[in-house]
DNA sequence: CGGCTGACGACCT
DNA sequence: GAGGTCGCCAGCC
């Protein structure tokens, strides 16, 4: 089930766990870049988990602005998540503010030359 | 305690 | 390309 805010109600994001891991490793990822949900997970040690990196993700709460979430996208360079959604439109909007162009398809332009890979 | 459930990805028709 | 299958595993019921 999807996260929804109505139902489960504010995110409680306590200590270290594989959440906050995955928000550190976010985290830096650069303005202007995007990463893979992949990408995350491999850095993370763990290549399998990419569907966790995303669900990761959908449970950040609105205190989380810090966590560039926008910048991480799927292994095609094309947005998770429907472009008509809302959270989808906050994405593209995101993106473009830093000079980064989403296709209507939902493809990121110049992907590959945006691509951000961890060290 | 046990069953679902996916902001995914690799692989196979 | 465009589908479908399967593995993955931390949280939530």
């Amino acid at each position: 089930m999807p996260y929804d805010p109505e139902r489960h109600g504010p995110q409680r994001i306590v200590g270290p766990g594989f959440f906050e891991r995955v928000f550190e490793v976010v985290a830096r990822v650069p303005a202007g870049h995007v990463t893979t949900y992949g990408d995350v997970a491999a850095e993370l040690g763990m290549r399998s988990v990419a569907r966790k990196v995303g669900h990761a993700l959908s449970a950040l709460g609105a205190e989380r602005d810090d966590v560039p979430w926008h910048r991480v996208v799927n292994s095609q360079g094309r947005l998770s998540r429907a472009a008509d959604s809302d959270s989808g439109h906050r994405q593209v909007c995101r993106l473009a503010a830093e000079g980064i162009e989403v296709a209507s398809s939902g493809l990121i332009r110049e992907f590959e030359a945006r691509r951000f890979t961890f060290h």
